[in-house]
Parts: C-alpha cells; structure tokens; sequence
DNA sequence: CTGAAAGCGCTTACAG
DNA sequence: CTGAAAGCGCTTACAG
C-alpha cells in the first residue's frame, strides 16, 4: 500500500492541497462542512503525514538524540526510561546510541545526529573523552545540548547532575562516624569528572576527620569491568593490606559487589572484617547478601530533568539560551554491609 | 550558525547545485578538479546534508524503530545493545521506545513511528498486548516488521525467538535428573506467549518423567513486579506446601531472585531444602547467594539478528518477502541453587 | 471560505 | 563534463 498524500485527499474531494493541509491541521478559516469531510476520508484512508516532507518545511524533526556509554546498566537503563517518558509528552522521538566507552564512537555518533538533524542532544560522556571538540561543533551548529551524569566541566551548557564530590563525602563521613579508620578506596579511571570528584570527596571526608590519606589504599578500576575489578581490586587489597583495612568505598555498586563476591568467596566477614560501601543503588544492591549500602543516585529524575532542560532549550532556540546546571539530591541508603 | 547547504556552496564556487551534489557523492561524471574544490570547501564549512530534504527525495530515513515493554531490565538492554550496534553497521539510527507493559502506548508507539517514516519495526509486545490491529497496520503501510521475543504466533512476519518450551522443558528435565520430585513452577502472566510456552514445557518434563502434573504447585506472577511476585509466590508456596515442594522452576532470574531472597531471609536451605532453576541467565544470577542455575538466553545475539532480518526485509522491499523465524540456541548454565 | 504559488534542500533523468 | 528542470510532500503568506 502506497502511502497517502494531500494531493490523493484533496483530488477525491475535488478541493485544494492548501485547504486539505488546513483543514486537517484544524485552521479556523476552514468550513466545517469541508473540515469534516476531509477528516472523514483522511481517518478512512489512513492517512499519515509525510514527517520528512513536514521537517523540511518546518526545519526541525521532533527527535532529539541520545548518547551514553552503554545500555546495559542499571543507571543507564533506567536515566534512558526517564528521558524517553518525559520525551513522549511533548511528543517527542528518541534516538540512541552508545559510544561503548569510545570517544570516537561517541564523535562519530555526534556527526551522525547531526545529520539526522535531531533537535537536540543528550549526552553522557565516555570515560575516555579527553578533548571536547564534538560538543563545541553541537553548539556551532545551534543544537541544544545538555550533558548529563559524566559531563565536561569546561564544556559550557545545561547539565544535569548529582553532588559527586558532597555524595562521596557524605558515604566516607558516614563510614567514618561509625568508627572505620582504614578506609580503601575503589575508585574509577583518572578521566572522567565523576571519578574525580567521588575521589576528592573521599579525600576530604578523611582530612576533615583528621585521618591520614594513604594512596596505597586507592585502587584505580578502569578495565571496563566493573565486577571483574572491584573483585580483583579486593583480593589485591587483602594481599597488602589483610589487618590494616577495614572499610571500602567503591565508586559503583558493581565494583562494591565484584569486592563482596570476593570476600564472600574467601570467608572474609562483612561488615565485621571489612565494610563496604557502594554507589548508585543499583536494584541488586538490595537483594544481595549481605545487602549493600549506598548511595542513592535519582536516575528517572535525571533522565526527565535532562529532557525537560533540553526541551526549554529548543522551544527558545531563537531567544538567548541561559546555560543551567542542574544538581540532583542524592540519599545514603543504610543496609547490612557497614 | 545557520546550516550550510547545496545552494551555498555552489554559489561559493560559481558553479550548479546539481554539480555540487554529484560532486559530494562521487558521481563518475564530475572533473576530478571540481570534486576537489568542492569537497574542500564543504569540508571547510563543515557542510551536513539536510536529511529531511534527502529522506524526501528519497523516500527512505535510514532510521527504524524499536518497541520494548521496558528499557530498565537486563535482557532488553542487552537485546537494544545488540539492535543498535547492528544497526549502527549499516548506517541505520535506532528510536527506542517503552510500552512499559501497556498495550495502548505499545500501539501509540506504532503510529509515532510510522509517522516518523521509520524504515522498519522491531517489537517485543507487551504483556497486555492481545490484539495485533497495530501489527497488520504497520505490514499494511509495507513497512517491514520483525517481532522478537514476546512475539504474537498469530502474526505473519519474521521473528527472532528462543525454543521457550524446550529450554523449559530441558531445566525441569535437569531437575528430575537431579532427583526432585515436587517441583513448583512460578509463572508469568496467562497471556504472553513466553510464559504459555515455558508453562507447556515444564509440564510437558513432568508428564515425560511420570510426575505428576499437580495445579496447585502452580503460581502466577503478574503484578509486575517479578521480584516481588517471586518473594510473595515463595512465601505462599511454603504456607501451603512447606515439606510437600523441593524444587521451583521460575519464569525468569528476577522472580527466581524473589524466591530465593524469600528462602535466605527465612531460614530455607537451597539448594537442600527447595532447589530454585530462573531463566535468563541475567548477570546477577552469578554473583546472588547461592547463585542461581539457570537457561541462557542470548540477549546480545537476538538484538543483532532482529536487525539484519529486518534490514533484508528493507532492502528487498521490493520483491516478495519470505518471512523467516530464527530460534536461538539457549543453554542451561547450572549454578549453586540446584 | 478557498486556492495558486513559492519554497524547504535535496537527487537524478535528461539535454547539451 | 556541466547544468536546467522536475519533483519528493508539505506549509503558509497572500490574493481573491
């Protein structure tokens, strides 16, 4: 079945192209005798409107592009959900795609919306995007951008995040209060701003308490391998450091699991040898055992805050567009591993 | 920065439009001197074609779309994974959308995307799904329609499926093998053919192995909300069955996860007590304790065969289509909860 | 209330 | 090797 146009419309009812156009999109200067015929056969044939014919007339595409490291992640997954939720509303179409951790993924992918001409972009950086030149072509070319999650701290546009640096402060302190004193670190690659921040937030929440920072008590997962890393992480860190540790923040809930699948393995008690804490409140942090302490990271809410910056964005693209950083509340959920 | 165009570059160089464009695509028939000049100067302006204008023309948008009930959830993330990396191979862009179980957006869904103009559609139905107007509707614009996993059987178009029956049939099989006599199925919904089909193999094991078929080992879970309906269905079965079950086979690792959190936070020895089989073989069924025995079901694999059933069916949209049903191998992977 | 006409930006059959 | 022209399907300013 070939698709139906105006012209078959307006040729069936012997009127115009012009008037079927208005009659369907419900123009007032209309009669409602043809208004209603036009309706009838319109519904009756089926009609849909060429959307490629409408974007060129009207130069945008009601689709908006959407880029993060991966699909398969809770957070991920479920920041995806909220953006397509809120998009829906104002009736707007999702496009997605992942940069799998690459940044030439992730630019190459920033050229293919583009020449979609989406209306907007989301996106959430690779951990090994170092320069930023594909977000500054976005802007060059007057496409709303907002950075969610894994942002670039120099790239000037609406962001919508958490407090990484005060969320991390805050698991540490807690950590801290309940009288832990050796407290490792698992963190993430030296790139992206989210690992930098939580690292920073470990530091301060230890000198602020006036515990000595060790380094030898940070290990560094960036093999892309969450679990795999916080596992291996955890038997190093009994081999150096078996007495002389008795906590763990790990900068994702998956490293936190990969290092109590290692103690549970190895007869290591938890929390009484060691603790551990995670973050993201990733769903299995709830049900594995013992259950997991972390830090509540809002992902819905991040996916809809984005979408809903970006939407501003475009409905005011001719005005003069005021950048806003949104920051996120996060919450410190108490569970059996500290 | 307004977009640059044909036009533009052509008056730049004081030569056509039509020239311009079959310079950019290397058409045979352009002076190797003039390709030259205008690929350097589009280059320079940072030219994107406008895809509205060549979706017009050519009456393709290299885009299709993909509806699933949810993105928050282990196998369709990993199956969207798959889509959009196949897709991506092919130069084609993937709009995600979520039924979230919901019959009427799953249909709602459909005509945004047919009015899109998207060049195929991938489904996983819903559960509620119970009509399939929407499907004939899509088939009947002569867009190309591949449904994978909740497929419809009614429904004439390429499918992407697992052997449900069978791979239900092999775990329960397996259990009987192992010695359980009494074995409990949580299953899903009445609807969804996955869950039809995984019942009739479970039953089927039972009857071939002389157990047997007792109704009342059988739960629903269709709240959804599989943990939860896995943990309450567990909590049921052991008021009224306590020493009379040994073995639940569930409908999938969530609920199996439900019934085994149930088991853990009462006391209940698994595998001694009751054995627990899920299916999915999502990645928390590993790292759980116990952790869980359960069917593999190739996520990844199915999400890049959708696509490049579906791309055949683009390309030779043409000539007839021969619809063709692929059944991906699953495989038991046996764990600590049997 | 109706419709002729221009134009969005591109591709391609055709003429020279 | 180059370019004028038609046309994809729509929207809308303008004339009547």
């Amino acid at each position: 079945m070939k698709n139906v146009t105006l012209k078959q419309i307006a040729e069936a009812l012997n009127i115009s192209i012009t008037t079927v156009s208005k009659a369907l999109k419900d123009y007032p200067d209309v009669s409602k005798d043809t208004k209603q015929k036009v309706l009838a056969l319109a519904e009756n044939l089926n009609y849909i409107p060429n959307s490629s014919a409408v974007n060129l007339r009207t130069q945008q595409t009601k689709i908006i592009g959407v880029i993060v490291p991966t699909t398969v992640h809770h957070f991920f997954a479920t920041v995806i959900k909220g953006i397509i939720k809120a998009a829906k509303k104002k009736n707007y179409l999702v496009i997605l795609m992942q940069s799998e951790e690459d940044d030439m993924q992730e630019k190459k992918s920033v050229d293919l919306l583009l020449s979609k001409g989406v209306d907007g972009i989301l996106i959430s950086l690779s951990n090994n995007t170092r320069d930023f030149n594909h977000l500054e072509k976005i802007k060059n070319h007057d496409i709303p951008l907002v950075l969610f999650d894994k942002i670039s701290k120099i790239t000037k546009c609406s962001k919508v995040v958490i407090n990484d640096q005060k969320a991390a402060y805050d698991a540490v302190a807690y950590l801290i209060q309940k009288g832990y004193k050796r407290i490792a670190h698992f963190r993430g690659d030296l790139n992206p701003q989210v690992s930098i921040d939580r690292f920073l937030g470990y530091k301060k929440a230890l000198l602020d308490n006036n515990i000595e920072f060790d380094p030898s008590l940070v290990y560094i997962c960036n093999n892309n391998d969450d679990f795999n890393d916080g596992y291996e992480s955890a038997k190093k860190l009994i081999e150096i450091h078996k007495s002389n540790v008795d906590a763990i923040f790990a900068i994702t809930d998956m490293v936190a699991i990969g290092a109590l699948k290692y103690f549970n393995d190895n007869n290591i008690k938890i929390p009484d040898d060691v603790a551990i804490i995670g973050f993201s409140n990733w769903f299995m942090s709830s049900v594995i055992t013992p259950s997991l302490t972390t830090v509540d990271q809002p992902g819905f809410e991040m996916g809809k805050k984005a979408f809903k910056l970006l939407y501003e964005e475009i409905k005011h693209k001719d005005k003069k567009i005021v950048h806003k950083t949104i920051e996120l509340e996060t919450r410190l959920i108490i569970r059996n591993s500290t």
